[in-house]
DNA sequence: GTCTATATCATGATAGAC
DNA sequence: GTCTATCATGATATAGAC
């Protein structure tokens, strides 16, 4: 029993630990409240994780391992049965960012908390996070870029990285400033809508990012000298 | 003289707070940073603004000010030059985003280290600075969100106030998480080349922007009951 | 393996001299 | 208005008992 305590302690630990930098960001979270939170002991978290910052860095790989092997996965089926052809960009993002927002139902891989940390942290200050979360999604990334590279064969490349960042962006807030958002736009909503909302969230989004992806192209001088 | 130098403290603070906000975030900087940085003494912040909270809070209101006399006067030119016709929604769209991304060339009104902030403070975790920001938000995002629904009459209300959402928050990550995105993308840049990225970013963006905000309505499943 | 107790340092804020 | 000195608290981390 000794074995499972353990275990227990650890997950209760990186659960309360999720929602508390969820709430209020890693400098923001203390471990006193996290240990708090979790019923355990002060020097629990430095004996079953080392320090605060290993701490984060295994609440993400938690979920992002399972996240970014069914992001592999989608894609590998999409090229799979697109054989020779190129794979709809509608299925590029529909997969990559589905993927994401699935997780928003699904409690037993983090559920809304997570998801909304996880929108959190592409801003998060603390340079460490950042560079983690980088090297996490390093693969992944790259598989989806190339993915879009052969998808939009006529889109400059460098036009498919800015707009997939503004893809990133626009989902990231969705999800994680639903509440300053709601504040800015003073939008009071019924219970029932705000259920209604959080499902329509999938399909708004997806419309929005594919115009945004297959929108006309930006009308730029050219640099002295280019090729017309 | 004794009064130019309680304005030079002051200011002083504030551009050096603004710096160490954008960098580290609100809960990650210190007032030992703060007044050190400044060169002044540690108890000169609570002589002039009161308290750390009541700091960050002229941080943004010292640059928001300006910002949003602008966006009222813009609209208030589009409204006029356009009469009785609704104001088109690309218009109205340059003038909210792009009066934003222009504080980036200007140091005057805080350049890019402003810009920064500001992207990251719609997920800053402390309650306090979203509500804040709300508040100065308010009557601004009221004129542009009735301007949208002017401007888009087929397109329902909810559907423009999610996408002028999602808008923020393309907007907020692109100037925000530049450091974040570009070690997702892995993409190298020369110095040349970032600077030719920043001056396109605003076509870019808009483009973007346009393209979602005018996207196909997405198809979901209509509440039983619903007349067709 | 887990907890108590504590070390060491940083934090925001203030009182009071000048 | 600005300074020094200090308070009370909270921070992360660790040493050592059991």
């Amino acid at each position: 029993m000794a074995e499972l305590r353990h275990v227990d302690t650890r997950e209760r630990i990186l659960d309360v630990a999720e929602r508390l930098f969820m709430a209020h960001g890693y400098e923001g979270t203390s471990m006193r409240q996290i240990t708090g939170g979790a019923n355990v002991n002060l020097a629990a978290v430095n004996y079953h994780f080392g320090s605060k910052e290993s701490l984060m860095q295994e609440v993400f790989r938690r979920r992002l391992d399972s996240l970014n092997e069914e992001r592999m996965r989608l894609l590998d089926e999409l090229e799979a049965a697109a054989g020779d052809q190129p794979v709809k960009p509608s299925a590029i993002v529909e997969a990559f960012f589905g993927a994401l927002l699935r997780i928003g139902g699904d409690e037993s891989r983090g559920g809304l908390t997570f998801l909304r940390l996880l929108g959190r942290t592409l801003t998060e200050p603390s340079l460490f996070i950042r560079t983690f979360l980088a090297h996490e999604y390093k693969a992944v990334m790259d598989r989806y870029k190339n993915a879009l590279f052969r998808a939009l064969p006529d889109v400059p490349k460098a036009e498919i990285v800015w707009r997939f960042h503004f893809m990133l962006g626009a989902t990231s807030y969705a999800i994680a400033g639903t509440d300053a958002l709601r504040l800015l736009t003073e939008w009071d909503m019924s219970a029932e809508e705000a259920v209604d909302s959080l499902e329509q969230l999938v399909p708004r989004l997806m419309s929005f990012l594919l115009g945004g992806l297959r929108a006309p192209l930006p009308q730029f001088s050219p640099p002295p000298g280019a090729p017309g």
